[in-house]
DNA sequence: GTAATATAAGACCTAACCGGTCGGAGATAC
DNA sequence: GTATCTCCGACCGGTTAGGTCTTATATTAC
């Protein structure tokens, strides 16, 4: 699995019209969710979410809409899960709080730990900015140097 | 979220267990869950499913039980994820077959992938033999060059 | 002021999936 | 051959993410 959910899906789509799509870079959530046909009511409380982030700024009443809070190369894609889903964590077991049942035993914590540390790093270093152009093909390297 | 499931922590621990800890590398799901306090069943279950893909080797009646299916530093950990929890996708479309609603105006997709290549490479890259280490603190180094 | 349009925020329903349980089938020991 | 140990496959229930509905609130147009 290792799946991020449908909510950051739709989140990530709105982000990017409004980036790269949108007159003027504003649009409702009515508008967003028509285009891409999805809930309205789902994306609208996706929308909210991503207010509360600051990731995008909302005004009310007629003519009003999202619109990004920051310019979209200092968005990244962790930000935006993290905005979402909550914070980054591929293990059951929190950092600090709540040790689950095996954590004295747990033999295998620290080292999946570094693992989500790296997978972090790959969504810190995915801007929106990269990921609405379409047209440069990225190359990407992850030369991975594990020494030990 | 971006979470991997509960089996895949209890697979991983077991397997963990049977390459360094398990007397002749042999170990039945019984004696492994009684370890780590973790139910029986659950684990014979995971371990049935890790049995199917080759990882571990079962071998029933009195005195039976797991060993590795092969050398604990060929085994990875995409292996031992995709083993449990299906194939890595962290997008809720599938590369090839069932295209989302949002199939045609999706704009996020190929990035997405990428990404998920991405991650996917760095499960690729970490082996259970390393993650067993515990006196080797691995300095891990994820340059992440990315050329726009 | 009134109507229309937009976000904000909460409760609520539903269906999939994860986590957990049960009886059976195969292999070894004696 | 029987007892015992093991793996194996189908079955069930609770949690949660995904989606819906309703109400309140703010802004603009006229």
């Amino acid at each position: 699995m290792l799946r991020l959910s449908k909510k950051t899906d739709y989140g990530l789509l709105a982000l990017n019209f409004l980036a790269s799509e949108a007159p003027a870079g504003v649009a409702s959530a009515r508008v967003i969710a028509e285009k891409y046909e999805i809930p309205v009511e789902l994306l609208a409380k996706v929308m909210q979410q991503m207010a509360r982030s600051g990731l995008v700024a909302a005004s009310k009443g007629a003519h009003g809409g999202y619109k990004l809070g920051r310019a979209a190369n200092t968005i990244t894609l962790a930000d935006i899960v993290e905005s979402i889903d909550g914070p980054l964590a591929i293990t059951a077991c929190g950092r600090n709080d709540d040790p689950c049942d095996q954590y004295g035993s747990c033999t295998v914590r620290d080292p999946l730990w570094k693992v989500k540390d790296r997978i972090l790093s790959v969504l810190q270093t995915t801007t929106l900015a990269e990921m609405g152009d379409k047209e440069v093909d990225k190359d990407i390297h992850v030369p991975l140097t594990v020494r030990v």
